[in-house]
DNA sequence: AGGTGTGAAGGGTTTCACAGCC
DNA sequence: GGCTGTGAAACCCTTCACACCT
């Protein structure tokens, strides 16, 4: 299915997974406005899932969300690995641990010797020279890359060779992956200094206003 | 300009900076491979900021940093909110100091008493009470929300109110501001999500591959 | 020959608008 | 009447292809 969309539906399944068993069934534009989609969009990113509504009582929520879950979810074991555990990886282990329990971090990795061994957030940290192995062991296919740039490329083929399929990168350099691999980047700096651009054009932008209102 | 190309404008400035002084001119595709994007986009992106390069010589460097600096910069302060010093939030803190000294945060904002008016990072934190008189004080115009999802509409709208016109929003949660506040989302579980789905996606099309190919 | 700038084509995503249904 | 599902249109973004330049 269509990249957006699937980010879209994972949200849908969120919100319905907070309203299951306090209503049980909602209209398009109910869940649309909760999300922040037209409901247009809700319904055709719906289409493919192949799920119906009700023209008069909207869509049946543990129904939707069953159905979400299994076209979201393949078959495999929803386990996830860290890779760097620095100042970035050491917040995003609890972000994730504390927000989606069907998704856990089950291993992390990282070089400084003060981290191995331990474990952060019910989460054991291995020497990076482990990673190979761990994945392969524990057959995790999703990895968060939280290295250094200078390092990210290797970790990521790395992780690939050991069976990693989906990668969330967050370290800024395009990596180099095997084509069956999925890598989404997540790159802060540059949605700030986007949110900088567009908040200085508004400023302008107010300016303008005000010479044509005076 | 367009969304997207404004993001790859500031990747194309961010490899500059770090190019500059080590070689004078680029081609436009060393620079797009660099950033991950095909020349071809690179040369479009290129288009709207009026800055041409030479066939035999590629693009100045100097130059190329000069102009897009002055489009994606406005003539605004460049400093930064930070509102909420949570998991996330204290995190994002030292990531962004560290790599981005052209935007810095400034002040930071949360209800912990703990925290308040201690100094993270070179950054002050105030209470949240003073949201509003702080950033008129300093006139800051980008603010990061990385509070809990109940708490961030609100203060959105305070932020906003206070002269705010771009917002970093890690919330996952629909924002409600005035039209011209620029909003860029950052939904880091729906990105882990989308990479666990498409993941997931190519275990099967191995397998499939593995049938066909046996 | 091997670059750049750009019109035109292509592909993907979102919105519109409406038939069909309860 | 007000909802759903969906073809068609509109829009945005990316790639192609090529004239032009050095």
């Amino acid at each position: 299915m269509r990249e957006r969309a699937i980010g879209r539906l994972t949200l849908y399944r969120r919100t319905l997974r907070e309203l299951d068993e306090k209503m049980t069934h909602i209209f398009s534009h109910q869940l649309a406005k909760m999300v922040g989609v037209s409901a247009a969009q809700l319904r055709r990113d719906l289409m493919p899932i192949g799920y119906e509504g009700s023209p008069n009582r909207g869509y049946e929520v543990a129904g939707l969300l069953a159905s979400l879950s299994q076209h979201l979810d393949g078959p495999g074991s929803h386990t996830v690995a860290l890779i760097g555990v620095g100042n970035l990886g050491r917040a995003l282990l609890p972000y994730f641990t504390a927000r989606n329990p069907h998704l856990r971090v089950i291993a992390a990795f990282d070089t400084d010797p003060q981290k191995i061994d331990r474990i952060i957030c019910g989460c054991r940290v291995y020497a990076l020279e482990r990673l190979e192995e761990v994945i392969a062991a524990e057959e995790i296919k999703v990895a968060i890359l939280a290295v250094p740039r200078d390092t990210a490329i290797d970790c990521a083929q790395r992780a690939a060779g050991a069976g990693v399929t989906g990668l969330l990168n967050f370290a800024p350099i395009p990596l180099e992956v095997p084509r069956q691999v999925f890598v989404e980047n997540v790159d802060l700096t540059m949605a700030l200094e986007k949110v900088n651009h567009f908040a200085q054009r508004t400023v302008e932008v107010r300016e303008a206003d005000h010479t044509t209102t005076d």
